[in-house]
DNA sequence: GCAATCATTTGATATAAGTCACAAAATCAT
DNA sequence: ATGATTTTGTGACTTATATCAAATGATTGC
């Protein structure tokens, strides 16, 4: 197993700007790399959680319930990061988030950062793309969720995310395209 | 007509924290109010647009062509920001934002604040909630439109931001909630 | 004020997708 | 390995929504 303090280097050693080693020493206290099991889950729907997660190794999906009924709302990989803005404005998630492999994660504890942001410029700095490529990220989700049939949503993740028709279930994937699973079934055997 | 600078000063006015008069001093030469009449397109799909809009007075919505056909993604009303991430990135926008009526807007230039952001912690922690509060938007139209049954996504907006049924035409609202407009009407006459 | 356009409603029919039921295949735990 | 559980596939039938067509109501420009 790799050591922690290696693969948080090596995190920060990808990140652009390079954060001086001062401002990484104040990062630190707020850090910790975790290695959660399948089926563990890391964000739970209606609680508030301070923790955004980078993920090294593994897959992680979201889903919130309706009706009693876990609707998937999207899949992460490596080099995604997983969290909340309402979490770190103090709300409570809208979704939950389960791993679907044993995983390597950093979280990241925003709570302890947020202040750091106001204090120091570099902080601040280093955060700011972070949110940038989440909401990218979520304007990715909404157009594939807008399109109309279920067939066109069927056709445009399988070409844009293959990724997640080799790693997750196609019953995630169905109640992620929003069909039931035979429509599923009956749109791939075209 | 109210004056600019009375707009100008009315919203650093509300900002919190308050800018100090250095900084908005930097900030004023990438800001001006327009005016622009209903029909006017201020963002272009396919286009990079520089500038994020804050809406004093009016009403506009969001749309994307599909096969031709306009689909509208959302409406935003007074004290709200419409632009997209992906223009500060230097993407193109993905949709085409319309004034549904006349407005009275501040323009930001996003390419000459960006580079204030890195130099000035002030600045930085002032744009910093504006793209939190975009993806917090973000986050609530995907609520909305993972919603299964267009019943179900009528009756949540209706209830959620009735202010959008007061405003807009029945035929923008039946292509944001992805029915036609004969559904539309059906499921207001029950 | 009137014509022309645009927005909304209503009816008849077609179609995509859901639901229920069950079989087959794959995966998991002991 | 073997039985148990989960996942995937197929058929019959139902339901929600789209589409086409046409009438009524509301706005807009001249």
């Amino acid at each position: 197993m790799v050591d922690d303090q290696i693969l948080i280097d090596n995190f920060f050693g990808r990140c652009e700007p390079k954060l001086t080693e001062q401002i990484t020493q104040h990062l630190m206290p707020h850090i910790k790399v975790i290695r959660p099991a399948k089926k563990q889950i890391i964000i739970r729907e209606n609680q508030t959680n301070s923790f955004a997660y980078f993920i090294i190794q593994g897959a992680a999906r979201s889903y919130y319930l309706q009706n009693g009924v876990e609707v998937n709302t999207w899949f992460a990989f490596e080099n995604e990061v997983v969290g909340s803005l309402r979490n770190y404005n103090d709300l409570p998630s809208r979704e939950t988030v389960e791993l679907l492999e044993d995983s390597v994660l950093i979280a990241f504890n925003m709570v302890g950062i947020k202040p750091l942001m106001l204090a120091h410029l570099e902080v601040s700095s280093f955060v700011n793309p972070v949110i940038g490529d989440y909401a990218a990220y979520l304007e990715d989700r909404l157009y594939y969720t807008h399109l109309r049939s279920a067939h066109d949503r069927f056709t445009t993740i399988m070409s844009q995310r293959p990724e997640i028709f080799n790693r997750v279930s196609l019953t995630h994937i169905a109640s992620f395209i929003g069909v039931s699973r035979e429509t599923l079934s009956r749109l791939r055997a075209r």
